[in-house]
DNA sequence: GTGAAAGCGCTAACAG
DNA sequence: CTGTTAGCGCTTTCAC
């Protein structure tokens, strides 16, 4: 390939206009100390020629780079990617985190990170090296890995926390779990219900813990128990199967089952369907997550929300903040999550003793 | 923030094992002339520092800047993150592009551009003076924008076409559309069907007529008339709607029908049911695409696989051949398109007049 | 084979 | 307010 160069470069903005290239950086970075006419002038040559800068440069000489570097698991990542089951997660941190890095003249580069290797850190730094990010996004479990966490400390590079709750480093941005594990659980009780199953994800994950603490929060204030309500999945569809089965065949089984993943909810759906159970009105049903596949089962499900893509684009506007030198949220930045209604909830059955 | 600095540069391996810049350089880059000890001792150095080189820097210093383009329609891209209908082409695509990408130590960044825009050039060259990427990926329809294309040949970088035909300029890669559709009509044919459907695609895109094409052909190579079988749609549920409606209502409808996507698809599975038709009992269907959708319907749907993934990987390869100036193919590459059969084929029912 | 020098496009630090 | 100087980390070109 012939060598290819910049066509249009801060030395020929500056030749144009007849100034300094200083001037014409001054510009490009919107910094003060340009008389205003100058300034116009130049903004001008630079529409004119089509200059845009090259951020090789821009980085090279020690400013920003305009990357963020999002975070994700490689092996849950790559599985969905191949299962080909609908999960959308990657394209919501895209539309959040992409289209608010645009805003800002900002790229952002997915990058597929081993939570569970030694060589965690090696990898990171790998990353950060070639690509000098300004900051990066962490989305769970990465976010409370204490090696990833450490390490970016240390680099000092500017860091979200998708999904943390830990203050000591970093900006966590928390999805409100917990309380939408309560609102969907009040959800359930205004309609009546007073079982109510909880199928928890993996425990590997902090956020199954809060969305469990949300529907006993629930559950006590309407002077509810939650003693044998509560089975453990670990987000798959196998895990689901056995936490319904399970669920159902207790000697009071629940009326409705809040359940922590999609996948863990469809398993619920179809044990529901094969124990002649009918959903809604034999057995309601909330999922939390809410990928696409929640609108194409029968009936349509109604789910928590993960609000993704509001999120990342949150954890970018910090990140930019941050790295401008703006003072950051002192507490854990919050992103509501709301309940879709769809089909899966109705009116508790009458039941003998309740 | 505080002025990031690379941790460990080129000249710290270099003093490290008592060599210039230069040779380090030449390990780096895997070039002659440099004897197997002294490669041995610097890759050493090299991994026992952590060295990564810096992307900025070798692109600053006209070399690659590891970076790979993939263009994508900005309306569509984003109208499909919103809508959570589980298309996952983006995901596919960095599943494909991004695992190839890192075999080689390259990145992919994903760009959303206009294509109906005055300043899609502008655009354009902003992000490659911007990145400065070693080649890019289009997609359709940027893949035949002649803007594009034009531009892109100007800047001299080496770029694949995915979904284009085209010989003039960059490398065109095809998902073999036209085969695949002739496949999907003779796998009807071989379960008797004599009157099959057709509900075309967009004709912005090239593929819709590639689609209509491969049917004409197997039609043609039966012996069977597709004279009233054809209706153009646009994608879109709606305009799928539409012509299931005509279709059926034909003096003699078809008994299968081909649509050029899962949406058109998915409306002519509701149209049918509406009618009081049971697919695949009164009416076989195969749709176009195999997004995750196809599999939460019921029944499920058989449809064509747009090897997306196969696709991109396959573009990237490419790129970085030309990149390192190694030959490229002449023709078109083609990736075969497979059909994924589910449950909404069955054979024909006996008809009275045939 | 290996090394020294020059420079990529830009910004930081300092002058004026 | 504006310009000059130096240098980021690397590769190119050209000496040795």
């Amino acid at each position: 390939m012939a060598r290819r160069r910049q066509a249009v470069t801060i030395r020929h903005v500056a030749a144009d206009v007849g100034v300094s290239l200083q001037t014409v950086s001054r510009v490009i970075n919107n910094e003060p100390n340009v008389r205003p006419e100058l300034k116009e002038r130049v903004q001008e040559a630079i529409t004119r020629l089509g200059y845009v800068p090259s951020i090789a440069a821009q980085r090279m000489s020690g400013s920003r780079s305009y990357l963020i570097l999002a975070l994700n698991d490689r092996d849950r990542t790559i599985a969905d990617w191949r299962a080909r089951q609908g999960t959308d997660w990657v394209d919501q941190m895209l539309l959040g985190g992409m289209l608010k890095c645009a805003e800002h003249g900002y790229r952002m580069i997915v990058e597929l990170v081993d939570t569970h290797s030694d060589h965690v850190e090696r990898e990171l730094l790998g990353a950060i090296a070639a690509l000098q990010p300004d900051g990066i996004i962490l989305t769970p479990p990465h976010s409370d890995n204490p090696q990833i966490v450490r390490c970016l400390a240390q680099q000092q590079i500017p860091f979200a926390r998708i999904g943390s709750k830990a203050q000591d480093e970093g900006m966590p941005i928390l999805m409100d779990d917990e309380g939408a594990a309560v609102n969907a659980t009040r959800h359930l009780i205004a309609r009546g219900h007073r079982r109510i199953g909880m199928i928890a994800g993996s425990a590997d994950y902090n956020l199954s813990g809060w969305r469990i603490d949300g529907w006993k929060v629930a559950m006590a204030e309407a002077g509810l128990p939650t003693d044998d309500l509560l089975h453990a999945g670990d987000f798959t569809y196998a895990s689901g199967e056995r936490a319904a089965l399970a669920l159902l065949a207790l000697p009071a089984p629940p009326t409705a089952i809040i359940a922590s993943s999609d996948q863990m909810t469809l398993a619920a759906l179809e044990v529901a369907r094969k124990a002649g159970l009918t959903v809604p009105h034999d057995l309601s049903l909330i999922s939390f997550d809410n990928t696409p596949m929640m609108q194409f089962t029968q009936p349509q499900l109604t789910a928590i929300d993960q609000p993704i893509a509001a999120t990342v684009s949150k954890a970018v506007e910090m990140i930019i903040a941050a790295q401008k030198g703006e003072s950051l949220p002192e507490a854990v930045t919050v992103i509501p999550a709301t309940l879709v209604e769809r089909g899966s909830v109705s009116d508790a059955r009458q039941t003998v003793s309740a």
